[in-house]
DNA sequence: TATTGTTATACTCTATAACTATA
DNA sequence: TATAGTTATAGAGTATAACAATA
């Protein structure tokens, strides 16, 4: 048995932390979902419209990662809660914008709020970890 | 309009660019799934068995944040596969322990290879953030 | 011809409630 | 009585294929 092979290197190791970390954010989705009387792909969905730009349905599929008829189903129930609305575009008439409508934007606040939620094990870092956390996360990705 | 009320502090900028790491995985996860025949739901299900002991079906639920109703469901997919087996336990002939079949463990290192690849945009960052990555998400979370 | 979105279809996911077997 | 798991049920998520409208 060689122990060495399945040492992990330090970024294999961060990124199977990251890995917990972002399980656990999972009851955490489903909760916050239900409180505003979502399903959590109604939730990532309303996430993903943005409240002063209209997104085409095409590109809210793209942003889910998922089929355009799957869409289709996503909005129905949203609009059906009065939280978007299906706008035609005026250059291309093929194409629906959804808007946030003010109610929609109220829930997605409201979701957001908890969403953005620091979990309490980061938190808890010194503010010297946080913001070195912060450097290294914004080098990486910003 | 008070700019400082919308300043983030850095562990809410990490927080953020955490998210957005993570969502990017989302077509991973999903093709992955499909490579090797199963739903993103049962693939979580089959992540969370331990090939070296057996699982209480309550413990999946549990681990899965779902109700045990649609863990059976869950299961009778893996099982059709031949990839998990249910087995009586023996102190206590109302649990069902799910045991991962050679054939499932199979599936499950490869699903684990890809789920495991560190992110490109964290590969590329320099061994030393690499290893204060490590040890800041060790000192959060370890 | 190609693209946007919808519909029809089939299957899976999911929770609730009622049930069986066991403790 | 309480717990582990299943079944019945209903509704939502999901992709594929076929379609209409528009480009």
């Amino acid at each position: 048995m060689d122990s060495a092979a399945e040492t992990q290197t330090p970024i294999q190791e961060a990124w199977a932390l990251l890995g917990r970390l972002f399980w656990d954010m999972r009851p955490r989705m489903i909760r916050v979902a239900a409180d505003v009387g979502l399903t959590p792909p109604q939730l990532f969905a309303l996430r993903m419209l943005d409240p002063d730009e209209p997104v085409p349905m095409r590109a809210l599929a793209a942003a889910l990662s998922c089929d355009s008829s799957n869409v289709t189903g996503l909005v129905d129930g949203l609009e059906a809660q009065g939280l978007v609305e299906r706008r035609e575009a005026e250059h291309d008439r093929r194409i629906r914008l959804l808007v946030v409508t003010p109610r929609g934007n109220d829930v997605r606040e409201r979701m957001l709020a908890v969403v953005q939620q620091v979990p309490e094990a980061l938190q808890e870092l010194g503010a010297d970890d946080q913001r070195a956390l912060r450097d290294i996360l914004q080098r990486a990705l910003g």
